[in-house]
DNA sequence: CCACTCCTTACGAACGTTCGTCAGTTTATT
DNA sequence: AATAAACTGACGAACGTTCGTAAGGAGTGG
């Protein structure tokens, strides 16, 4: 019980300073308890670190997977039109993809390597259950053939990723007008004729 | 000319570990002085650090300016595609676009103000600057009808930053691809004919 | 029902270290 | 001699971490 309210405290001051920024005494002082007290549930500081990376990326996998398993009946361009704003409607609504962001692109030096490799396959797993996806979309007739199914998936996830980094900045009217911008010239680029 | 190598080094520190995780005697050390004497130069930390967000910031908006004034004669297609290029080129000569991403992303707390509202300044002027020659291309018949001056520059605008992103993870090739991708989907999405 | 032990959980106090910062002094340059 | 720039030394505050201890509950034996 205190251990999660320990994380989930923890993941929301990560979050919003970063893992230097973000002191074990302001995260124990919302929990109700005192610094010295996290040290009954984790080893110090970066256990705790990991411990809440790795719920956020587990989380973040089974979002994916789970959209993906309940929209493999719909076309390819509702499919990935709603991807697209289920994950952004994810991001307003959790701190776990703003998190992983942060994580992602600015790790803590000392644990560089171990999220880094995290990351890469977290992000190699999203583009191969993508790519499915895409191909037999793409069998169906549901792409012009003149964009090849690796195209198409990369420039969705580049895309992606650019709808995350409007939602960064936080201004929410500015990042409604790119997502909607981005997926009209995408899907313009890509749909078949 | 001390004053300079500060700022220098201020910039890879406060880049590389962030606000926080950059501290005075880290940069001093590697500037060849002690920590204290930084004081006969700057106020404080943040004096320093809001020094050297002003230089990147106008440095970027420079980049901006002179590549769109030296390509003014250039077709839609190949400024922007120019402009992706070089903006990719100088993301991996200069510390500039890293570090001005990553304030503007998660700026330290006690300084978000300020930082936001000179970001979002440096992006409306930056999307003034763009609009205007998506405009020009637009009654030249260089875009496709369908597809708005606004949601033009909007999804471009959008490109850069998902490209930007990809460079962050440090993954050249997946990022050179990806740009690729990107592109080639964005110009079949926008281009008449 | 009581007394005893065991285990968990929280806390106060303190640890050593690092942080940014200030004051005073020496060095070097003009 | 004067001025700027580097130094030494020290400061309080905050950091993550460790230690010993006290409070409370669970289970056991008398």
């Amino acid at each position: 019980m205190t251990a999660e309210k320990i994380r989930k405290f923890a993941l929301i001051h990560f979050t919003q300073n970063g893992y230097e920024g973000a002191s074990l005494a302001d995260i124990s002082s919302e929990v109700g308890i005192k610094k010295q007290s996290i040290y009954n549930y984790f080893k110090g500081k970066d256990e705790l670190f990991l411990a809440v990376f790795q719920d956020v990326a587990v989380r973040e996998m089974l979002f994916v997977e789970d959209y993906l398993k309940c929209s493999s009946l719909l076309t390819l361009e509702n499919m990935l039109y709603g991807f697209l704003n289920e994950y952004r409607k994810r991001y307003e609504r959790e701190d776990d993809t703003k998190f992983f962001l942060r994580m992602a692109f600015f790790p803590p030096g000392h644990l560089r390597r171990e999220i880094v490799d995290y990351c890469n396959r977290h992000l190699d797993r999203t583009v191969l259950l993508l790519e499915s996806f895409f191909e037999s979309a793409a069998s169906k007739g549901e792409m012009h053939s003149d964009v090849s199914v690796e195209r198409a998936s990369a420039a969705f996830t580049a895309l992606l990723d650019g709808v995350f980094v409007e939602m960064l900045y936080g201004d929410m009217e500015r990042s409604l007008k790119r997502l909607d911008a981005s997926w009209y010239v995408y899907w313009r680029g890509v749909k078949n004729s």
